[in-house]
RNA sequence: GCGUCUGUAGCUCAACCGGAUAGAGCAACGGCCUUCUAAGCCGUAGGUUGCAGGUUCGAUUCCUGCCAGGCGCACCA
């Protein structure tokens, strides 16, 4: 298919290097990538195949390349190809072949770049977010937000079936906090003198809930009730609350999930238990003392003993706890039951994004899923986890306090009101996720060069604007298969074809590496150099079949950016 | 102390699984709107890729050691 022009390249490299090798059989054929030279002069693609091999072969990388240009034979599309430099082979495409290609983005539209997934195609579980549904989310949950749904759009985009997921944490000690919380307020609401203790979750949302709870309950019967189960109801609502919240929240920035999956039902059918039991019968799990954390001040420590996890066995740098103090099960227990629960849906691959906090978290989690599945299956259930590192939101450069308790918290929906879903959407994307985010406040909601998300959707609300003034003017385009795309010789449209043309290959490259900010990147240099088009050169002009092609052109290039922004999450408007 | 991520132009970041002359934007300076959106374009200037070694034909990229910063380090999640 001409979609991927690389990888026909690519083969008919490995073709000839295979022939080419028959005589060293001590040679192994090493893979073919080719890349995009920066340089024009050095074609549209090349290869360094040629330099390796010049060693084993004994024989210059000039003279080897030399040899697998005798031997290939190659696709069509190719123009020509020789060997330049230090031995690399630079190959040129013939032009018809890549003007073809914006007859192929129109007539495909929506799935150019797109591969359909198979039937049989790679099942992949994708969690994010999983916000603690104590609170609201702030802007660190809002990146991962953004970076887990625009990988969980690449990853269907690239032919996989993609499940969105959300594990709630709707179990263990926080949420006794959180329905004590609501409790107190709730004493307060009729009329208590409440003091609150430094432990109690101080936000004015508490009070809210609170509210809402009294309105639905009457007051004097959870009075009477037992205090367990008073906090247990509660809770309950609470969370429910919270989660309602949250939900709200993502969804004004247009992130859906397929599955909420709640901790406390893993608790609740005795999951959690089984699998305790089933690793006791493995023999990985003993009675034990852990010894005192380094480097950190435990005022509390007490040497006493747990129920471990010999997750060293497994790669683990220490044995880690299944049950607390109490007996009852650990977060950890959980979301191994949670991780393994995932395994016998059937997914063929997990992937976890994360807050960088929960960084030291990534090893026992994949320590265990070892213990747990036959090596066979390991790969699979090996989550793939991604660390995204902090946000550090600040205003005119001022760093914003986030302190919960002084009240300056500031809420990712709030962030959201104020810049924009498409600016923060896109400003979340245009960093690798291993670095940290500064995000100014101020900066996000400027409509200049300080905000690329203008920037790229200005190139498509400007193609509208021509668009629409050539329909004004009566432009006719006719047959799209009767267009003359030879007249597109200028630089600047030659390279806004070659761009064009290596976005399929941009997608399944981002995808590969789990990389979703690269789509991002793509599109702002897309941008570019449609700009650079456009102040050089006039579309609707005197020359009908110039204007005809130069239209095609430019739809193309709308097209595209619509499908990457798409991906992103971020819209395509026709004005701005 | 251990683990992990980061360190590239004054600032914010790229650099396509080791490739050809390390690139963009902002900030600075100089140009471009009677013609399809100036939320834009063109140009100038700006670099010992934190430091020191190593591997390689070739290192911002891989390895080792330092330096600096972020995150994490039992019975929370």
């Amino acid at each position: 298919m001409e979609a991927c022009v690389k990888q026909a390249l690519e083969q008919a490299l490995e073709q000839a290097l295979i022939k080419l090798l028959q005589d060293h059989p001590d040679a192994a054929v090493p893979p073919v990538v080719l890349t995009r030279p920066k340089e024009k002069e050095h074609g549209d693609y090349a290869a360094n195949v040629a330099m390796p091999l010049a060693r084993v072969l004994k024989q210059s990388p000039q003279q080897i390349a030399a040899n697998i240009l005798a031997a290939v034979v190659w696709p069509d599309a190719v123009e020509a190809a020789d060997v330049a430099g230090p031995g690399f082979i630079n190959i040129r495409l013939k032009k018809a072949s890549e003007a073809n290609v914006l007859k192929t983005i129109i007539q495909q539209a929506e799935e150019y770049g797109r591969v359909a997934a198979a039937a049989d195609a790679t099942k992949v579980n994708l969690e994010f977010v999983s916000a603690n549904p104590t609170g609201p989310m702030h802007v660190g949950h809002g990146r991962g937000a953004v970076v887990g749904d625009a990988l969980a759009n690449l990853l269907a985009a690239t032919g996989n079936h993609v499940q969105r997921e959300y594990y709630i944490n709707d179990a263990g000690a926080q949420i006794g906090v959180l329905a004590g919380s609501v409790w107190l307020r709730m004493r307060e609401l009729n009329g208590e003198q409440i003091e609150f203790p430094e432990s109690a979750y101080p936000g004015e949302y508490i009070v809210q809930i609170a509210t809402e709870v009294l309105a639905a309950h009457d007051y004097k019967t959870l009075l009477a009730m037992d205090e367990d189960a008073r906090l247990a109801l509660i809770g309950q609502l609470a969370i429910d609350a919270n989660m309602a919240m949250i939900r709200d929240d993502l969804n004004a920035i247009g992130i859906h999930f397929d599955l909420y999956f709640s901790e406390q039902s893993l608790h609740n059918s005795g999951r959690v238990n089984e699998l305790i039991e089933r690793l006791q019968a493995d023999g990985v799990v003993y009675r034990g003392t852990l010894p005192p954390p380094k480097g950190k001040e435990v005022s509390d420590y007490q040497p006493v003993e747990h129920l471990l996890f010999r997750t060293t066995d497994f790669g683990d740098d220490v044995d880690r706890p299944l049950a607390k103090q109490d007996g009852t099960a650990t977060y950890f227990a959980a979301d191994i039951a949670y991780h393994y629960d995932k395994h016998l849906r059937g997914f063929d691959r997990m992937i976890d994004v994360w807050g960088a906090d929960h960084g030291g978290y990534v090893t026992r989690v994949q320590a265990a899923m070892k213990a747990l599945i036959e090596p066979e299956a390991a790969s699979a259930a090996q989550p793939d986890v991604i660390l995204v590192q902090m946000v550090n939101l600040t205003r005119d450069g001022v760093p914003v306090k986030m302190s919960k308790r002084a009240g300056t918290f500031v809420t990712l929906r709030e962030v959201v009101d104020e810049v924009g879903r498409d600016a923060v959407r896109f400003n979340f994307m245009t960093r690798r996720v291993e670095s940290q985010l500064d995000f100014d406040l101020e900066a996000a909601k400027k409509q200049n060069d300080e905000n690329p998300v203008y920037y790229v959707q200005y190139a498509h609300a400007r193609i509208a604007a021509i668009l629409r003034k050539a329909s004004d003017e009566g432009v006719v385009v006719g047959e799209i298969d009767d267009v003359d795309l030879s007249v597109l010789t200028s630089h600047e449209e030659q390279r806004l074809v070659a761009h064009l043309l290596a976005y399929p290959e941009a997608l399944l490259r981002a995808a590969d590496r789990l990389e979703a900010y690269r789509v991002a990147t793509y599109a702002m240099r897309l941008a570019a150099d449609f700009h650079s088009f456009y102040h050089k050169h006039r579309v609707v002009t005197d020359d009908n079949n110039l204007t005809v092609a130069r239209m095609l052109l430019i739809r193309a290039v709308a097209q595209v950016i619509t499908n990457a922004l798409g991906i992103l999450g971020v819209s395509a408007p026709d004005r701005m």
